[in-house]
DNA sequence: TATATTTACGAACACTTGTTCGTAAACTGA
DNA sequence: TCAGTTTACGAACAAGTGTTCGTAAATATA
């Protein structure tokens, strides 16, 4: 009868992704769920027929990337045994994933403050696990003479540290040079920074 | 007449240290103003008897920071023409900031984004020609043999993101250990890294 | 085809947001 | 003491928030 112009059906992965993006410009709180609808293409309303809440989005964001940084470790525990070849792994892994999905990851990493309770607590949990075993890694490095020794809680922080940024000069660096960003890094942490030659 | 209880007066001082706090526990957009009221002993409205608006709280912890910044490294600047002593300086800058207020510095590294226009795009200003100096440190010891051969725009924004770090860190430690810390990062990012003895 | 399920919509709801206004109290300086 | 200024308050406002509901269209299933 109508004519049927067929309307653009909108997938659930689509309002993730387009969400985590929203959420990486303006922050979470920021981000209206008017404001997702239009960039998805839909009124508010229908946004409601995908996704249960706002909460939702980004807790799936939060839990998808920690699960994924939980399983890389997993892998990389079950592997050789050597503390520097095992750091590095992990530099790579954060690397890789932050080149993968930038704005996923820039969510994770800047935005679970803003998740509810319990998810919040639990998000936490899965940190301070992950954060232990990566502090085991550092002590067993110390001990067996191949990494300096030093506080290994402020090493920790430190590679965090430098990991939660890696997404940032994911976008400010031109081309796609994951390759080379894992290599610079990896000089500057494992072998030695920046004297010298 | 009355009971005289007089009222505890408020300065405008504590409204934007308790700004600081809250905008770095909650973020700035999660934080009301009925919040911030409570948390400084007043009415929400009361408050504008000494502020004009929210935004300003955030723009003047933003841009205190940033002038603090480039003071410090124009003091580092005129000091020593030495790329790896002003480094060290430009760490121990951060370091000490990120010690002495971490809860404004938190605001000032996170929170940044949820300024108005035109007070955002003048901060990204500030950034870009303090980052853009880094650089020019940075380079300048490349070229003199000092610092390694390496990408010098991946060099910078790996240290920082340690800098941006810092101040998660001078909490979870325990003791204010501000100068272990440098000594540490220090190590860290000059001297070489994790390898070796 | 007819039926059931999924998806999209407009309108509305209850609530929170930052901010304003008029006014009264508290303080300051003479 | 009195005038003037600063500070605090309650009430209210307009705008924006996430979400719900009833319903209709679109798709899938049979």
């Amino acid at each position: 009868m109508t004519t049927a112009i067929s309307k653009a059906r909108v997938s659930k992965e689509l309002i993730f992704r387009e969400a985590a993006i929203l959420f990486q410009r303006k922050g979470y709180q920021a981000t209206s769920m008017r404001e997702l609808a239009t960039q998805v293409g839909l009124e508010v309303s229908s946004l409601y027929s995908h996704i249960r809440s706002k909460q939702e989005i980004l807790e799936r964001i939060c839990f998808d990337n920690a699960e994924q940084f939980i399983k890389g470790l997993e892998q990389i525990e079950l592997g050789i045994c050597n503390p520097a070849s095992q750091m590095q792994d992990i530099l790579g892994l954060h690397i890789d994933r932050a080149s993968i999905d930038p704005s996923s990851i820039t969510v994770f990493n800047d935005e679970w403050r803003q998740l509810d309770e319990p998810a919040l607590t639990r998000f936490i949990q899965l940190r301070k696990n992950y954060e232990s075993r990566l502090l085991f890694i550092l002590e067993s490095g110390i001990e067996q003479g191949v990494f300096k020794r030093l506080d290994p809680q402020i090493l920790l922080l430190t590679i965090l540290s430098i990991m939660r940024g890696v997404h940032h000069w994911v976008k400010s660096t031109k081309s796609d040079k994951a390759e080379e960003i894992k290599k610079v890094i990896s000089a500057i942490m494992l072998d030695g920074l920046l004297f010298g030659k």
